[in-house]
Parts: C-alpha cells; structure tokens; sequence
DNA sequence: CTGTGACAGTGACAAAAGTCGCAGTCTGAT
DNA sequence: ATCAGACTGCGACTTTTGTCACTGTCACAG
C-alpha cells in the first residue's frame, strides 16, 4: 500500500488541505502499479473511483467496434483521470491504459465525496478540474472537425515539445500513437511527418521527429 | 427587467435554493431577447457571464478559418450554457447564436461565484452539470471521430425525435444545420438521408426526415 | 551474433467525404 | 399573386483519408 502523505499533496483536488486531512486521504487510498500496455479502466464498466497518475504515463480512449481507436487524453504524473464517474456515479464513459509503466493512486468515489462535501476547497478544485477537461475536449472536437490530419499531427509535435521540456520524462510517441491522438490511420500520420519535413518544420532522424521550427509548425498547426 | 422568479427555479444550479436567495439570484439576473441567427457570444471573447435559456433554442458552435462550423450542442429551454468561462474565468471557448426566437437570461461571473461560495448545494448542482457536458462532449468526440456521416446523421434524427417528443416545440433542423452537427457538408447530409430512406429507417416528406423506424435507425447509429 | 518483434517507409488502390453547379420547391413578404 | 430567399435534390468531379501489402531497420533477448 504505501501510498505516500506527501505525494497527495500534488493532486489538485487536495492542494489545500492540511496535514490532518491529508492522512484522511491516504488511508482511503490505494495504490496500484501498471506495466506498459496494462488495462486500468475499461469503458462502459460501473465503479467510478478517482485516479491519479503518481508516476507514469496514462492514455484515456474510446475504441469502435471495427478497432479503431481515438485518444481522449494523455494523464501525465501529477494529474487525476476518471473524474467524472467519480463525481456523477455514472459508467466509465471511456477506457484508460498504461503506456509506461506507472504507479496509481485510486480513491473511492465515496470517500471522494466525503472529502468534497467537507472541504469547499476541494469542491472548488473540482470544479477547476472539470473545467479544464471541457476546454480540452473542446479543442479536441475542433481539431477533429475544423483541422485536417497534418495540422492535428503539427498540433501533437507541439504539445509533445513542450511536455518534455515541462517534465523530461521524454517519453517518445509512436506513429501509431500519434494516429490515436489525431483520429487518424497510422500511415497518414507518416506521410503528415513527410509533408512537415518537407515544409522545414521538422526533420525525421532514424523515425523521430525532431522538431527544427516551433513557429513554422505553428503556422502549420492552423493550415 | 422582468426576470421571473419562478423560472430560475428551472435553472438546475438554483433548483434546491429557498424564496429568499431565489430573489437575490433574480436581482443580480438580466435579460436579453434575440432573434433568429442573433450572435450571442462570440468566441475567444472574454466576460464569462452565466447564460439561462429561458425560451427558444440555442447553438453553440465553433467556427473554422475557412469558415465550417461544428456545432457542440444545442441548448434548450431550462439550460444553461457558457457555463466554463462564467466558473474559470477564461474565455469563452466557443461562439452562441440563436436558432429560434429567445429569451436568456445573464448572470456575471462574480455574483454566480457568490451564489456558490454560499451554497453547497449549488456547488454541488455545478459538478453535475460539468460532468454531464464532460459526458456529452466525449460522445461527441466519438461520433466525430469513430462514426461514419450516415450513422451521425441518424443519431441525430433519434436526438431531434426524443426532443420533439419531450417539448413539442417541434423545432426542425436543415439539412445545413444537421451537417454542422454532424461535422461535415450540407450535401453529404442530403446523401446520408437519402441513404438511410432506402433502409426504410425514414422516410422524407417534402425534405422533412419522418422517422419511420426507430429500432432500425438506432442499429444504423452504431453501423 | 542472429532471430524476433516492434516500428517506420512506401506505393498503389479503394472508399468516403467534400466541392461545384444548377435545377427545383416551398414559404413568407410585399 | 408573385418574387426573393432559403432549402432541398442531384450528378459529376476532386481531394483527402483509409487500406493493403510489403520492405527495410533497429534493438533486444537468447
């Protein structure tokens, strides 16, 4: 179990509280540890509990029937998942999985709403909290909608860029990856590399991107 | 400006507030009547005040460079909306017209902050909602990105049908307004009716879709 | 040092969606 | 009643995406 007091006091829900309730929090907590590929949460399931990513990295998707399969999210450490449920009682509305191997920290939506319901800091944070996922889910119906696949691929070099400058965790994207994110197949993902390479924004070393130009890719990001 | 009390007592997040703070909320509340394709918010804007359709029905929708628009959602009577800025204080991640002749009514961002620092059961009103679009949105993201336009188009002919069955408003989409629900061209939209006319799941009425067959409009959704 | 498997690179082809250009039709306003 | 504007119906064509079927590379395990 071992879930550590001061580790809770990353997660933006629990910023504010004090060492006492802090405690509270860890003994509802449990951790559970994933390898890479490991399936946490499966979509349509009931439960509803709270995650947070301590260590590791988390995709959050939905799959179709023929297979396909679209990333919601990248949880990076630091960061919760399955709020929703958590919060509402509702099923999974998607499924979630491990792409390094990572630690998680997992909170009953019981206990969670003990928490909300004694703390209005908590509450506000969860508002915040939800907040955010809306304004991301928004960009994401845009970039699906409004942007074709090479500027959606420009978008995600960009976040990537940035990600592991914020935390050089650098953990690297496959095309295939990439192509979850974008709502894409994984050969168009190669020929958008190809045509932004071409553009100058990138260049391609042994199947990385590396990117070359920030503003050009940015441009790229709206073209 | 005639606010009326009792119908704030349709808003979900005041729903479980007294005579009392009913009237405050209704003193701190404007209203504002639009027309048909009235631009209510625009996009990017900042201000971030709480929106309430009284009557009528609104979109809120994004718009792209090359001028495409996706709609989010449609908001009917007894809903709010732009309900992300009015909490985090952002801008507003998407513009709003009125689809029919409303009446809305605006509450600013700090007397709503007000309204939930005092009470916890508008807080908690505030979290449902929040989740409840968080939900929406992902469905959306799912369509758009693992569906195809014929089955798009059909959910929303179920949509439009549960709708019409629940307000007999009986508002009816165009075919310009299904594609920009559905994401895509306004002929593609002709072509999936068509389609799904042939499937015998509607039939179309001098360009009204009249479903016919709901079950079978409902497997068509996940074809 | 040699398989084995996971990734990337690619060209050819298929299918879905988007675009154009008009021709009808319906409706509400003058 | 008639006219303008908004909406629908279609066919032809283009573009973008998606799919297939491989090949080439690299890295790690045995």
């Amino acid at each position: 179990m071992s879930v550590e007091v001061e580790a809770l006091r990353h997660i933006p829900y629990f910023a504010q509280l004090g060492q006492k309730e802090l405690a509270q929090v860890a003994a509802m907590s449990v951790e559970r540890r994933y390898e890479r590929g490991d399936l946490i949460l499966l979509e349509g399931d009931p439960g509803g509990a709270l995650h947070y990513v301590r260590s590791g990295l988390v995709k959050i998707f939905k799959t179709s029937s023929a297979g396909k399969e679209q990333v919601l999210r990248l949880i990076a450490a630091g960061h919760t998942f399955n709020d929703v449920p958590a919060l509402d009682g509702g099923p999974n509305p998607a499924s979630a999985a491990a792409l390094e191997p990572s630690v998680v920290y997992v909170i009953r939506r019981a206990d969670l709403h003990t928490l909300i319901v004694a703390s209005p800091e908590v509450a506000a944070a969860v508002v915040q909290t939800l907040a955010n996922a809306l304004r991301h889910l928004v960009a994401l119906v845009e970039d699906l909608s409004l942007r074709h696949v090479t500027a959606r691929v420009a978008k995600i070099l960009l976040d990537q860029e940035k990600a592991s400058q914020e935390a050089p965790s650098s953990y690297h994207l496959t095309q295939q990856e990439m192509a979850a994110l974008a709502g894409t197949a994984r050969e168009v993902v190669g020929r958008a590399l190809k045509e932004l390479e071409q553009a100058g924004a990138i260049e391609l070393r042994q199947g990385r991107a590396v990117v070359l130009d920030r503003e050009r890719l940015l441009l790229l990001t709206s073209a």
